[in-house]
DNA sequence: TTCCAGGGGTAGA
DNA sequence: TCTACCCATGGA
Protein backbone atom coordinates (compact mmCIF):
# COMPACT_ATOMS: atom_id res chain seq x y z
CA UNK A 1 0.00 0.00 0.00
CA UNK A 2 1.62 3.18 -1.03
CA UNK A 3 1.63 6.07 1.53
CA UNK A 4 -0.52 8.94 1.91
CA UNK A 5 1.08 12.37 2.36
CA UNK A 6 -0.36 15.53 4.02
CA UNK A 7 0.66 18.78 3.79
CA UNK A 8 0.05 21.52 6.60
CA UNK A 9 0.92 25.75 6.35
CA UNK A 10 1.55 26.90 9.76
CA UNK A 11 1.00 30.48 10.11
CA UNK A 12 4.79 31.77 10.64
CA UNK A 13 6.45 32.16 12.55
CA UNK A 14 6.89 28.44 13.28
CA UNK A 15 9.52 26.47 15.20
CA UNK A 16 9.07 22.98 13.54
CA UNK A 17 12.44 21.66 15.76
CA UNK A 18 11.33 23.47 18.51
CA UNK A 19 8.07 22.03 18.83
CA UNK A 20 8.80 19.06 18.63
CA UNK A 21 11.99 18.95 21.12
CA UNK A 22 11.38 21.69 23.57
CA UNK A 23 9.89 20.46 26.54
CA UNK A 24 10.62 16.31 26.00
CA UNK A 25 7.62 14.78 25.35
CA UNK A 26 9.11 13.77 21.82
CA UNK A 27 10.86 11.27 23.66
CA UNK A 28 8.06 9.60 25.57
CA UNK A 29 6.34 6.72 23.54
CA UNK A 30 4.71 6.21 21.42
CA UNK A 31 6.00 9.58 19.55
CA UNK A 32 9.83 9.92 19.16
CA UNK A 33 12.82 12.24 17.19
CA UNK A 34 15.23 11.61 14.89
CA UNK A 35 17.99 14.07 14.84
CA UNK A 36 19.67 12.70 11.87
CA UNK A 37 16.81 13.38 10.06
CA UNK A 38 14.98 16.02 11.91
CA UNK A 39 11.72 13.94 11.66
CA UNK A 40 9.20 13.64 14.13
CA UNK A 41 7.56 10.43 14.01
CA UNK A 42 4.26 8.82 15.93
CA UNK A 43 2.29 5.38 16.10
CA UNK A 44 -1.08 7.10 15.27
CA UNK A 45 -4.38 4.84 15.98
CA UNK A 46 -7.37 5.78 14.25
CA UNK A 47 -10.90 5.94 15.27
CA UNK A 48 -11.53 2.34 13.19
CA UNK A 49 -8.68 1.24 14.96
CA UNK A 50 -6.41 1.34 12.29
CA UNK A 51 -2.77 1.61 13.34
CA UNK A 52 -0.33 3.88 10.91
CA UNK A 53 2.67 5.20 11.52
CA UNK A 54 2.95 9.62 10.56
CA UNK A 55 6.61 11.11 10.09
CA UNK A 56 6.65 14.70 9.99
CA UNK A 57 9.39 16.82 8.54
CA UNK A 58 9.52 20.18 8.00
CA UNK A 59 10.97 21.55 4.55
CA UNK A 60 10.26 24.85 4.97
CA UNK A 61 11.56 28.07 7.30
CA UNK A 62 10.72 29.59 10.13
CA UNK A 63 8.93 32.54 8.27
CA UNK A 64 7.86 30.12 5.61
CA UNK A 65 6.72 27.23 7.03
CA UNK A 66 5.78 23.81 5.85
CA UNK A 67 5.10 20.39 7.52
CA UNK A 68 4.59 17.26 5.42
CA UNK A 69 3.60 14.15 6.94
CA UNK A 70 3.97 10.70 5.71
CA UNK A 71 1.45 8.18 6.49
CA UNK A 72 2.70 5.03 6.57
CA UNK A 73 -0.35 2.33 6.50
CA UNK A 74 -1.04 -1.15 5.40
CA UNK A 75 -4.77 -0.86 4.11
CA UNK A 76 -6.37 2.20 2.50
CA UNK A 77 -7.31 5.01 4.82
CA UNK A 78 -10.95 6.92 3.94
CA UNK A 79 -11.34 10.37 3.78
CA UNK A 80 -13.09 10.27 7.19
CA UNK A 81 -10.06 9.08 9.01
CA UNK A 82 -7.92 11.65 7.05
CA UNK A 83 -10.01 14.59 8.17
CA UNK A 84 -9.77 13.15 12.06
CA UNK A 85 -6.04 12.53 11.09
CA UNK A 86 -5.22 16.15 10.25
CA UNK A 87 -6.81 17.74 13.24
CA UNK A 88 -5.44 15.66 15.25
CA UNK A 89 -1.64 16.85 13.76
CA UNK A 90 -2.60 20.26 14.27
CA UNK A 91 -3.97 19.80 18.00
CA UNK A 92 -0.43 18.23 18.30
CA UNK A 93 1.38 21.11 17.04
CA UNK A 94 -0.98 23.85 18.45
CA UNK A 95 -0.83 25.32 14.85
CA UNK A 96 -4.18 26.60 15.19
CA UNK A 97 -2.74 28.79 18.99
CA UNK A 98 -2.53 32.47 18.68
CA UNK A 99 0.73 33.44 20.54
CA UNK A 100 0.39 37.10 18.78
CA UNK A 101 0.29 38.63 22.45
CA UNK A 102 2.60 36.47 24.16
CA UNK A 103 5.27 37.79 20.72
CA UNK A 104 4.47 41.57 21.57
CA UNK A 105 5.27 41.03 25.11
CA UNK A 106 8.64 39.53 24.35
CA UNK A 107 9.26 42.22 22.04
CA UNK A 108 8.52 44.87 24.92
CA UNK A 109 11.22 43.03 27.30
CA UNK A 110 14.25 42.85 24.67
CA UNK A 111 17.49 40.89 24.69
CA UNK A 112 17.01 37.12 24.97
CA UNK A 113 13.60 37.34 24.82
CA UNK A 114 13.47 38.39 21.47
CA UNK A 115 14.49 34.65 20.35
CA UNK A 116 11.00 33.99 21.63
CA UNK A 117 9.03 35.84 18.52
CA UNK A 118 11.13 33.69 16.56
CA UNK A 119 8.72 30.51 16.56
CA UNK A 120 8.72 29.31 19.65
CA UNK A 121 5.82 28.42 22.16
CA UNK A 122 4.40 25.39 20.53
CA UNK A 123 5.17 23.14 23.11
CA UNK A 124 4.24 19.54 21.32
CA UNK A 125 1.40 17.72 22.92
CA UNK A 126 -0.43 14.30 22.30
CA UNK A 127 -4.09 13.89 20.36
CA UNK A 128 -5.87 13.41 23.32
CA UNK A 129 -6.14 14.85 26.61
CA UNK A 130 -5.88 11.26 28.19
CA UNK A 131 -2.46 10.47 26.99
CA UNK A 132 -1.15 13.99 28.10
CA UNK A 133 -2.92 13.19 31.58
CA UNK A 134 -1.50 9.90 31.44
CA UNK A 135 2.13 11.29 30.72
CA UNK A 136 1.80 13.86 33.16
CA UNK A 137 0.35 11.30 36.18
CA UNK A 138 4.33 9.38 35.17
CA UNK A 139 6.29 12.85 35.40
CA UNK A 140 5.27 12.91 39.25
CA UNK A 141 7.89 11.93 41.74
CA UNK A 142 10.51 10.51 39.16
CA UNK A 143 13.66 11.16 37.58
CA UNK A 144 13.05 11.63 33.42
CA UNK A 145 14.33 7.91 32.93
CA UNK A 146 11.62 6.72 35.05
CA UNK A 147 9.08 8.57 33.13
CA UNK A 148 9.85 7.49 29.74
CA UNK A 149 10.27 3.70 31.21
CA UNK A 150 6.65 3.79 32.20
CA UNK A 151 5.54 4.99 28.97
CA UNK A 152 7.75 2.16 26.89
CA UNK A 153 6.27 -0.22 29.04
CA UNK A 154 2.96 0.53 29.04
CA UNK A 155 2.63 1.16 25.25
CA UNK A 156 4.52 -1.95 24.51
CA UNK A 157 2.15 -3.98 26.52
CA UNK A 158 -1.15 -2.81 25.60
CA UNK A 159 -0.66 -0.15 22.44
CA UNK A 160 -2.17 -2.07 19.36
CA UNK A 161 0.66 -2.62 16.89
CA UNK A 162 1.61 -1.40 13.46
CA UNK A 163 0.88 -4.19 11.07
CA UNK A 164 3.70 -3.39 8.75
CA UNK A 165 6.24 -3.95 12.12
CA UNK A 166 4.63 -4.92 15.39
CA UNK A 167 7.73 -3.84 17.42
CA UNK A 168 5.95 -0.10 17.30
CA UNK A 169 2.55 0.62 19.00
CA UNK A 170 -0.05 3.25 19.52
CA UNK A 171 -1.11 4.29 22.78
CA UNK A 172 -3.60 2.18 24.33
CA UNK A 173 -7.40 3.75 24.93
CA UNK A 174 -8.94 4.44 28.17
CA UNK A 175 -10.91 0.77 27.50
CA UNK A 176 -7.90 -1.20 26.70
CA UNK A 177 -6.60 -0.23 30.14
CA UNK A 178 -10.13 -0.16 31.75
CA UNK A 179 -10.42 -3.82 30.67
CA UNK A 180 -6.80 -5.16 32.17
CA UNK A 181 -7.50 -6.83 35.53
CA UNK A 182 -5.26 -3.89 37.93
CA UNK A 183 -3.09 -6.68 39.23
CA UNK A 184 -2.01 -7.21 35.71
CA UNK A 185 -1.45 -4.06 34.53
CA UNK A 186 0.58 -2.87 37.52
CA UNK A 187 3.21 -5.97 36.81
CA UNK A 188 3.55 -5.01 33.17
CA UNK A 189 3.52 -1.46 33.84
CA UNK A 190 5.45 -0.64 36.75
CA UNK A 191 4.33 2.64 37.35
CA UNK A 192 5.29 2.51 41.51
CA UNK A 193 2.06 4.04 43.04
CA UNK A 194 0.58 5.77 39.73
CA UNK A 195 -0.65 3.02 38.57
CA UNK A 196 -3.89 3.31 40.64
CA UNK A 197 -3.79 6.59 39.28
CA UNK A 198 -3.39 5.33 35.78
CA UNK A 199 -6.06 2.62 35.82
CA UNK A 200 -8.73 4.33 38.00
CA UNK A 201 -8.41 7.41 35.25
CA UNK A 202 -8.90 4.87 32.56
CA UNK A 203 -11.88 3.39 34.28
CA UNK A 204 -13.48 6.34 35.09
CA UNK A 205 -13.38 7.81 31.44
CA UNK A 206 -13.99 4.90 29.85
CA UNK A 207 -17.16 4.17 31.56
CA UNK A 208 -18.35 7.87 30.75
CA UNK A 209 -17.72 9.43 33.96
CA UNK A 210 -15.13 12.05 33.04
CA UNK A 211 -15.06 13.54 29.19
CA UNK A 212 -11.54 14.77 29.27
CA UNK A 213 -11.67 15.87 26.06
CA UNK A 214 -13.84 18.84 26.62
CA UNK A 215 -11.64 20.67 29.04
CA UNK A 216 -9.90 21.77 25.69
CA UNK A 217 -12.64 24.11 25.09
CA UNK A 218 -10.61 27.57 24.77
CA UNK A 219 -13.29 29.10 26.51
CA UNK A 220 -13.73 27.47 29.94
CA UNK A 221 -11.29 29.84 32.28
CA UNK A 222 -8.20 28.55 33.76
CA UNK A 223 -9.28 28.13 37.46
CA UNK A 224 -12.49 26.30 36.16
CA UNK A 225 -10.27 23.87 34.57
CA UNK A 226 -7.77 23.77 37.69
CA UNK A 227 -10.47 23.16 39.60
CA UNK A 228 -11.48 19.76 37.33
CA UNK A 229 -8.28 18.54 37.28
CA UNK A 230 -7.46 18.62 41.18
CA UNK A 231 -10.37 16.47 41.55
CA UNK A 232 -8.98 13.95 39.62
CA UNK A 233 -7.21 10.99 41.89
CA UNK A 234 -3.28 11.47 41.04
CA UNK A 235 -3.21 15.30 39.80
CA UNK A 236 -1.65 17.75 42.52
CA UNK A 237 -0.67 21.51 41.86
CA UNK A 238 2.29 20.65 39.88
CA UNK A 239 0.31 17.99 37.76
CA UNK A 240 -2.67 20.13 36.84
CA UNK A 241 -0.16 23.48 35.92
CA UNK A 242 1.07 20.95 33.55
CA UNK A 243 -1.73 19.88 32.24
CA UNK A 244 -3.21 23.19 31.83
CA UNK A 245 -0.20 24.38 30.14
CA UNK A 246 -0.77 21.41 27.73
CA UNK A 247 -4.40 22.46 27.02
CA UNK A 248 -2.96 25.93 25.91
CA UNK A 249 -3.86 27.65 29.44
CA UNK A 250 -0.05 29.28 30.61
CA UNK A 251 -1.06 31.59 33.55
CA UNK A 252 0.05 29.05 36.03
CA UNK A 253 3.55 27.48 36.54
CA UNK A 254 4.01 23.81 37.37
CA UNK A 255 6.38 24.15 40.81
CA UNK A 256 8.61 21.05 40.88
CA UNK A 257 12.26 20.07 41.82
CA UNK A 258 13.30 21.64 38.53
CA UNK A 259 11.76 24.97 38.45
CA UNK A 260 13.07 25.36 42.78
CA UNK A 261 16.28 24.48 41.56
CA UNK A 262 16.38 26.58 38.71
CA UNK A 263 14.91 29.89 40.26
CA UNK A 264 17.43 29.26 43.47
CA UNK A 265 20.08 29.05 40.78
CA UNK A 266 19.30 31.65 38.40
CA UNK A 267 17.99 34.83 40.91
CA UNK A 268 18.51 33.93 44.72
CA UNK A 269 22.35 33.24 44.30
CA UNK A 270 21.95 29.36 45.46
CA UNK A 271 19.41 30.31 48.39
CA UNK A 272 15.76 28.57 47.81
CA UNK A 273 13.19 30.93 48.38
CA UNK A 274 9.97 30.30 48.68
CA UNK A 275 7.94 29.24 46.58
CA UNK A 276 5.71 32.60 46.49
CA UNK A 277 9.01 34.07 46.31
CA UNK A 278 10.03 32.02 43.22
CA UNK A 279 6.73 32.80 41.37
CA UNK A 280 6.99 36.55 41.79
CA UNK A 281 9.83 36.10 39.07
CA UNK A 282 7.16 35.68 36.41
CA UNK A 283 4.51 37.53 37.55
CA UNK A 284 4.07 40.34 35.15
CA UNK A 285 4.21 37.73 32.27
CA UNK A 286 0.41 37.63 33.15
CA UNK A 287 -0.87 34.67 31.41
CA UNK A 288 1.80 33.72 29.83
CA UNK A 289 3.87 32.57 32.54
CA UNK A 290 4.48 29.49 31.88
CA UNK A 291 6.02 29.83 28.65
CA UNK A 292 8.26 32.57 30.20
CA UNK A 293 9.54 30.32 32.97
CA UNK A 294 10.42 27.62 30.25
CA UNK A 295 12.07 29.79 27.82
CA UNK A 296 13.91 30.85 30.47
CA UNK A 297 15.19 27.68 31.85
CA UNK A 298 16.04 26.30 28.54
CA UNK A 299 18.03 28.98 27.26
CA UNK A 300 20.01 29.05 30.70
CA UNK A 301 20.72 25.23 30.16
CA UNK A 302 21.15 25.37 26.39
CA UNK A 303 23.16 28.00 26.49
C1' DT B 1 23.56 0.46 50.12
C1' DT B 2 21.16 4.76 50.54
C1' DC B 3 18.94 8.58 48.57
C1' DC B 4 15.44 10.83 46.11
C1' DA B 5 13.18 12.27 41.69
C1' DG B 6 9.84 17.34 36.54
C1' DG B 7 4.70 15.07 43.76
C1' DG B 8 0.25 13.62 45.66
C1' DG B 9 -3.14 11.66 49.11
C1' DT B 10 -4.56 11.79 53.62
C1' DA B 11 -5.09 13.04 58.42
C1' DG B 12 -4.84 16.36 61.73
C1' DA B 13 -4.10 21.04 63.11
C1' DT C 1 -4.71 26.64 54.36
C1' DC C 2 -0.58 24.37 56.14
C1' DT C 3 2.33 20.47 57.78
C1' DA C 4 3.89 15.68 58.59
C1' DC C 5 3.94 11.32 56.99
C1' DC C 6 3.54 7.71 53.80
C1' DC C 7 3.51 6.14 49.22
C1' DA C 8 6.21 2.17 44.70
C1' DT C 9 9.78 2.24 41.53
C1' DG C 10 14.33 2.50 39.69
C1' DG C 11 18.40 5.33 38.48
C1' DA C 12 22.49 7.51 40.41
Amino acid sequence: MPDTIIRLTPQPPFDFENTAMLHGWAELEPTWYDPKLHTLQRVEVLPNDQVVVLILHSPGSVWQPQIEVSIMHESPIDKDQLAELDGRLKHMLRLDDDLSDFYALCAERGENWLRLKEGWGRLLRSPTVFEDMVKVICTTNVQWGGTKGMLRRLVAAYGSPFPRNDQLHGFPSPQTIANIPFDDFATAVRMGYRTAYVHELATRVAAGYLNLEDLRSPLLPTGEVRKKLLGIKGIGPYAAATILMLLGHYDEIAVDTAFRSFIAKKYFQGRYPSDKEALAIYQDWGKWKYLAYWFDIFSEYSS
